[in-house]
DNA sequence: AGGTAAATACTCGAAGTCGGATATTTGAGC
DNA sequence: GCTCAAATATCCGACTTCGAGTATTTACCT
């Protein structure tokens, strides 16, 4: 359970290629469209050469197996795939990493948020007030897909990935709006030196910090 | 301003590295230690392979320029290279765009819960309260780590970027705790189904799923 | 003086990722 | 019965990513 030896095959689409096969055999193509079906293009990237090759890959490693090939007048073969023994063992075995280990994950708005400071603060607050409203609007839309998927009697089972994605949106909201409120009052501690560094034009330098902080810099951690 | 065609360059890395030439030209290893210094490893994934290529990347599309070969004894040649104007503008409009466009990103944690099913409740049950533990202790060791940097005098828009992870981090784990109790108690819509599916010793089936709701499967949306 | 750990500075190849190209068949509308 | 869009099913090559390897120099300890 949860061994956590590094993975050989880390790509996520690669876990719904195993869950779909651990309920019939299928071939790569009708993957797609089920997955797609069932929304969970949503919540696993999906496209179509990493398919074929990670389903290459899993049957390298044994982790499923070619069941047939059948061709219908002049279309392309399918190859049938089913899951093999292996296969069962690692898909359970990596799920229950996934739901109980958290690991963490890089996300492009952090890596901003980490160089904000290339940016002018009057700029980016512009800029964060435009993130503010478009979240708004994307919560909203979660919201209509989910009471939509429920109108239909689906269970929220089938969705809870989704209210698990709008939590972390609103959370992003929150954070976002906050900051936008610092910035605008003033009151973001290190914006004055921020502001002055880019009154002169240039962008701050390790020198400008320095000169604001104690001065250490290269003595952090 | 956040001119929104795809980049041909899209690793996080090459905004760093434009981000860091923007102060002062550097050669390729300086930047990976300045990075790990001012503790943006953290939010930003760095690894050598993916540095020099990045630099390379950057440099062929006139982002950034060779500013000089040195070498020093018998030590490996170092190249330092520099910023261009077209890698000041790209720095900017880059920097816009991932400040005020929110992305969809996708994460491990939403991969797997919209798998879910393929694990038995009961055993899904202990896995998510195994990770409300560790996310109890990673947001404890998050808010040591800010409170040493406030001690040290550190402005709080240097580790901004930690105090969002940490607020996507609570949003999960409060996320967490309530599919948990959810779990504990029952009251989670569709589980009496899924307990079932697993009760024969297999996995659900689409089956299973088409008959305890209305029929349709195939289709949704 | 000798040894070794850490720092310096990159290089390489295997593997994975991605979007678009390809080639056929079915279906809908006129 | 003709055409054009959509569906069916996969392949390809350019580009990235990643971890591990290489080779030297400096710093420190005994």
């Amino acid at each position: 359970m949860a061994g956590m030896t590094k993975r050989r095959i880390a790509n996520p689409l690669a876990l719904a290629v195993l869950a779909l096969l651990s309920e019939r055999p299928m071939h790569p193509y009708e993957m797609s469209t089920t997955l797609r079906e069932r929304a969970k293009e949503e919540s696993i990237k999906l496209n179509y050469g990493s398919l074929y090759s990670v389903v290459e890959s899993l049957r390298r490693h044994d982790l499923i197996d070619v069941q047939e090939t059948i061709r219908e007048g002049k279309r392309p073969e399918r190859t049938v795939y089913a899951i093999t023994d292996l296969g069962r063992d690692e898909l359970v075995d990596w799920m229950s990493e996934l739901l109980a280990v958290p690991v963490k994950e890089f996300t492009r708005f952090e890596a901003a948020l980490s160089l904000m400071p290339v940016i002018a603060p009057d700029d980016v607050l512009r800029l964060v007030e435009t993130r503010l409203v478009r979240l708004d609007a994307e919560i909203a839309a979660m919201g209509g897909v989910m009471a939509e998927m429920a109108r239909q009697g689906m269970p929220y089972l089938w969705s809870i990935e989704a209210d698990y994605a709008r939590a972390l949106r609103r959370a992003e909201r929150d954070f976002v709006r906050n900051l936008a409120e610092k910035l605008r009052d003033g009151t973001l501690e290190g914006i004055d030196i921020w502001r002055r560094a880019h009154e002169g034009g240039d962008l701050p330098s390790e020198d400008d910090w320095a000169r604001a902080v104690g001065r250490p810099l290269r003595s952090i951690k």
